[in-house]
DNA sequence: TCGTATTTGCTCATTTTTGCAGAAGTATTA
DNA sequence: TAATACTTCTGCAAAAATGAGCAAATACGA
């Protein structure tokens, strides 16, 4: 990958969320998503202008969803995850085992 | 991020050069260790403007090496991981793992 | 049914923190 | 004085984080 192509920590969290939530990501899931999974609260701001970002560089692309007929339910911006944004997080994830490699760090690797 | 709690990507890549380099962690040795692990060039300033925010915020402390009898062999400034470093990252991949967690993300797992 | 409250969801502006790049400076040996 | 190994400084770009406010939908009482 080029130059400016490194996925930040928070976006690879978005991304990963994305994956999880499959058909239904939008803004308030994967805030969701992250929040209860790493258990550190998560402002919702910060989702967009990662998801801004994201979609800009070609990593995800978004639709917009229809309206559902419950109390508040407008219509939703959805998310998915591009054949680009797949390359680049797996390239994120195998720098940081690279580094992680044969050390022991977190905790007890394999019992 | 935000107030110095959470650690960025090449912050976490420099931790992890420290535990791989051992007594041996000064820029030059982390920046070579980054570089060969990842494949992706680092410039020297940045390795070292990260060592400074993680001293400052406790992850790391330095010690002052000896000169080595060779051409140029300045005194080295040497670093090591603080508890509080070594708890920072696991803490960050903890979370990372846990976004990760049962997805089928980094190809096959298992080879 | 009108108006307003409530809920879900999104946008925008701003600040702080990290990431990145290269030039400059320092200490040491040849 | 020159070369080498290493560190520091400076400036800008990108990402992370915060917070306020806008928009669209349903609920519900007057």
């Amino acid at each position: 990958m080029g130059k400016g192509e490194y996925l930040g920590e928070f976006e690879q969290m978005v991304l990963l969320a994305l994956i999880r939530l499959d058909d239904n990501a939008y803004g308030m899931t994967i805030r969701q998503t992250i929040q209860e999974r790493t258990r550190r609260p998560v402002a919702i701001g910060q989702v967009y202008s990662a998801l801004d970002r994201l979609e800009h560089k070609g990593f995800l692309s978004s639709r917009l969803g229809g309206p559902e007929p419950i109390r508040g339910g407008r219509a939703k911006k959805l998310f998915r995850l591009t054949p680009a944004g797949a390359a680049a997080l797996t390239h994120s994830r195998g720098m940081m085992a690279q580094m992680a490699e044969g050390l022991d760090v977190d905790g007890v690797e394999s019992v």
